[in-house]
Formats: C-alpha cells, sequence, structure tokens
DNA sequence: TAAAATGATCAGTAAAACTTACCACCTTAA
DNA sequence: TTAAGGTGGTAAGTTTTACTGATCATTTTA
C-alpha cells in the first residue's frame, strides 16, 4: 500500500531546486547526473505522478511538486534534526548524568573533579547529590542516579562496583587532647576516653577496635554537631581521613596504626544496564582521575 | 559529518521493541532474523553507540536507545504521513481544482457534472466561478484557476483549447411574435424586428448575419434584464441554446438555419503546465462526460 | 537434561544505486 | 547558418547494499 519512499530522492529533489538543475545538484550531492535522473523518476513513479514537468528544457515543479516539495523539507529536517542530536548524544557532546555521592566525596573530591569534567564536555548536564552510602546504593539500584561513590556496601547481584581509592580510619581528637601529638596510634590508646559514635562508625566493625564501641553512649549522624562536639571537648571520634574537614584548626587527624582500618571507595553502578553516553564519559572520567591520584 | 541514517533499520528497531525480539520483529517485517541483526548492528555504528542491550537474551535498550526510539518513533510517523498524504493527492483521493466556466455552462451544466465528479472523487475540493468569456480565459493564463470552460477566443501560445461541444445560435422570441411558430430562420427574416444586443452577440460577427448588429440599438449584458425585455415583447435576440434558459415560458428558441452558426465551448487550460492531480481528474472526466454527449 | 527459545556470524546472492559513455534537444554566440 | 555549451534522458556495466539460508553460542523453558 505504502510505497516506503526514501529520503535520498527526496533530498535530490530539494537540492534540484535549490541548485536550480539536474547538474547542478549532481556537483552539489557529488554525484553523477544521471544517478539524480533515475532516482527522481523512481520517486515520480512510485508517487503516481510526476514532480517535475517534462517538457521545458529547465526543471520546472508540477503542482503536484509544488505540494510535496515543502513536505519533503520538513521531513528532511526532521531527518537532520533527529541525527544530529542524536550523534551530540552518542559523542558525549550533550547529555545528562545523575550522579549520588557520599557526603565526604561529594564536598572534598567531587567540585575539583566536576570542574574538570564540565570543561572536557561542556555539553553535559550533571546532577549530583550526597546521601549515606545506603542511600546511594538505593538511588543507583532504583536508577534514580546512573553513578554511585559510595564505600563497598553489600556485594549486590545487580550493582557493580569499581574500586577507586582507599580512605584510612584515623582518630579525631582536639589539639589539646592528650593523644593530639601522636603520629599513630593502637587501638586501645582510645580506651580512657569518651568515643563519640556517627555514622563511619560501623566501618570499625569486625575487627579488634569494635570493643570500643561497646563502651562509646554517644551517636551523632550529623557531621556540624559531631565536629560541634569535638571543638567543645566532650571526646574523640574515627572518621576516615576523606570525612575530615581540615579547615577545623583545633581538630587533628591521627591515623589508627593498629588495626589498619580503611574503607573501600569506588564507583557503583547497576549492572547488566549500560551506561547512558553521557554517564559512560563520567565514569571514565572519573576512573581516570581518581585512579590516577592513587598511583601517586 | 552526518551519517545519513536510513529510515529501514529504525522501523527495524521500532519493530523489536513492538513485537519483543529480533525473531518476533523479522516475522512481523517478512525479514529473515539476520537482516534485522544486521540492519540494527549497522544503525549503531553509525551512531557510535549500541542501541540494545548485548549481554542479555532478551531484546532490552540501552539509556541512549531509551533517548533514540520516541524520536525514531516520530521520524518514522512524520515520513509515513507526507508519504500517506501525497499518495492521496497523487491518486485524486484529495485535492482542489478551481474552475471557471462561462455563466451558460456554469449554470446549466456544471451541475449534474460536478455532482458525478463528486461521487466519483469524494474527497477532492472545487472551486467554480463564472464570468464571460475573456474573463475565463484571463483567470486561466494567470492562474487562478486551472481550468476554464469557455467557447474559443484568442488562440493564444500559452492556453491550449480541447473543443468539447457546440452550442448553436438562435433567435429568442416571445411566443407571441411573428417569428415564434417558425422551426428554422433565414437571418434575413429578423431585419424587420428590434434586435437587442448582448454579450454573445459577437458570435454574430464574421458572417452575414452580422449587419443585423449594425441597425441594432439596444445593448443588454445582464440575462436577467435580457429575458425581462423579451418577456415585455420588446424585441428579440440571438443567444446560444445553452445560455437560453428553458423555464422562461413564454419565451422561444428558433435555431439560425442560414447562416448556421455555432460557438464551440472547451475546456481551457495553461500549456506547459501540467495540471494537480485533482485538475487531472476533472479534466478528464469532462472529456469523458461532455464528449459522450456531444455523440448522442 | 533435552528442547526451544534467544541473538550473532558468515558466505553467497539478489537487488539497488551509481558511473561512464552516449544521445537528443534547446539556447546562445560567432 | 553552424558550432559550442547548456539542458535532461538512456543504456550497459560495476559497485554497493541489503538480504537469505545455514549454522553457532547462549540462555530459557519444560
Amino acid at each position: 500500500m505504502l510505497p516506503d519512499l526514501k529520503l535520498a530522492p527526496m533530498r535530490y529533489v530539494l537540492a534540484i531546486l535549490d541548485a536550480g538543475g539536474f547538474h547542478a545538484a549532481a556537483r552539489q550531492l557529488h554525484r553523477s547526473q544521471p544517478a539524480i535522473s533515475m532516482a527522481v523518476r523512481d520517486l515520480e513513479e512510485r508517487l503516481g505522478q510526476p514532480l517535475f514537468e517534462k517538457g521545458g528544457g529547465k526543471a520546472l515543479l508540477t503542482p503536484f511538486g509544488h505540494w510535496c516539495v515543502p513536505r519533503f523539507r520538513e521531513l528532511v529536517a526532521h531527518h537532520d534534526r533527529v541525527c544530529r542530536d542524536a550523534l551530540a548524544i552518542a559523542r558525549q557532546q550533550h547529555g545528562r548524568v545523575d550522579i549520588a555521592a557520599v557526603p565526604s566525596v561529594a564536598s572534598r573530591l567531587m567540585p575539583a573533579l566536576l570542574a574538570g569534567f564540565l570543561q572536557r564536555y561542556p555539553g553535559i548536564d550533571i546532577s549530583l547529590q550526597d546521601g549515606h552510602s545506603e542511600r546511594v546504593n538505593d538511588m543507583v539500584l532504583k536508577g534514580e542516579v546512573e553513578l554511585g561513590i559510595t564505600s563497598l556496601w553489600l556485594p549486590d547481584e545487580a550493582l557493580s562496583f569499581e574500586a577507586l581509592l582507599h580512605d584510612d580510619i584515623g582518630v579525631i581528637c582536639r589539639d589539646d587532647h592528650p593523644l593530639a601529638q601522636q603520629k599513630a596510634l593502637h587501638w586501645r590508646a582510645l580506651k580512657p576516653y569518651t568515643l563519640i559514635r556517627n555514622g563511619t562508625s560501623r566501618l570499625l566493625e569486625g575487627s579488634p577496635a569494635a570493643e570500643l564501641l561497646t563502651h562509646s553512649t554517644l551517636y551523632i549522624s550529623n557531621m556540624i554537631s559531631l565536629t560541634a562536639m569535638l571543638e567543645a571537648g566532650i571526646g574523640v571520634t574515627t572518621l576516615p581521613r576523606l570525612a575530615f574537614q581540615e579547615e577545623h584548626k583545633r581538630l587533628r587527624f591521627i591515623p589508627l596504626a593498629t588495626p589498619h582500618l580503611e574503607r573501600q571507595m569506588g564507583l557503583l553502578r547497576r549492572s547488566g544496564q549500560s551506561l547512558s553516553p553521557a554517564a559512560d564519559a563520567m565514569y571514565h572520567y572519573l576512573m581516570a582521575q581518581l585512579g590516577e591520584d592513587e598511583k601517586r
């Protein structure tokens, strides 16, 4: 019923009009002139009506041709628009990535990383939101974001995790605290002091230092409240180094030497679901940037 | 720069989604399954990004595929719409004809003809306007209408005329007029009577009867005024038979036997300019209908 | 665990699109 | 007038593209 009209002959028709003749169109399209003639004739046969007047020496449209040409123009323009947009996205010149990151990464690492990414891929829109590790995990799993930066949580069938960097656990205390001058600590050195637990305290679980948690009576989830407590000298806490905000002048970070604890930070994505071109660019960019940092 | 993305592979992609798989799509499209696979792979290569997830057994879209598919849908739908409309016009299922006709034809012949045409081509819009022969000529020449029905005026390079029917010239008089009972007349029989000239009187020119015009002092262009004059018994006039309105009970039409005068009615169109499909249908319809009438 | 799906691959083939060479026609300029 | 330079159309042959049929590797279903 519908003879499948191809776009190329329509392009030829438009070129004939724009260039003002079959020969001129052929030159413009880098085709031979007979190719144009034959394609146009074929198109006319499919339509069942001529598009060009046959008699005169010049290329003039029939009334039917006059009706067709504007629609051909629109259709070809539509086609080109779709192609251009699709290619721009495929080539990562446009697009959008939604990322989630654990607060420490989001605030300490991402600003510099995203600045570099934006420079490299000026057309890509980025959305970054932070959340604790379970939330990041969940957002990736539910497809709310394509990429997550978090410490490895539960290994999951539906998620794939690529390690990026290690983040050492240490103790945070005020500069006048007895431990403040130490270079490294054994976990037992903490026993005499008040330990404030926080969201990252679970990183101690499964290690000898877990014993400390059982004696702790204070839990603060909010980082601002936590630093306020520490600055007030109420006690000490453990944090990954990245989560320690160096701008607090009176607080010190002392690495925990025994046991040596670290959290593994990495890129989380859904397995079995490939990334959008933009997210793919982000994925490889982060791997390259942070993998490099790791080597130093 | 722009790899020319063809519509067929886009159709394949859509069919894969609709049918739920490569095999099902192949069946639906009456193609072999490898044809689908290869076309999709080619499309993906042109875009530079896969559209379908490769791992799993099922046909699932990548995020990039999800972005592309709605645009492919729109584009394909646009293409089909243009094709369908163009074919409908080419096949004379839609379209528009503008016609002009001399008043006698417009009022006496066209109603029945157009009724038949409308029945045969229900989708075609028709515009009919009347005017005297020079005006019809002019409208065709200026492209205001595609077809004109008129008596041959000046043979013109830019116009082509196809004869349709002969229209005999006769005399119109009231039923109580001395000539009213005649079957046919010689022009000299009119000499004693008042001759009212009208727009068609020029048809007498170039014949012996032209002498009558020189003695006529009354010219009425409007047909309603003319019949009123005739019914009032003011005089007689000459008219082509078609222009004589038979519903005037007191008026008689007597053919002019010597000289036998007739106007040649025909279809006028621009030469060198082909007709729109709808006008072409009208052209051939009129030729067939009136040519047939002529034979009877 | 066999059977029946899925999609991918490869060689061969049929169809399309294109090129080269040539023709017929019209217009323009010497 | 003729010849040159333009128009587009035609025919044979070649390249490119699109497709089929047979076959394979996997995964899913029974």
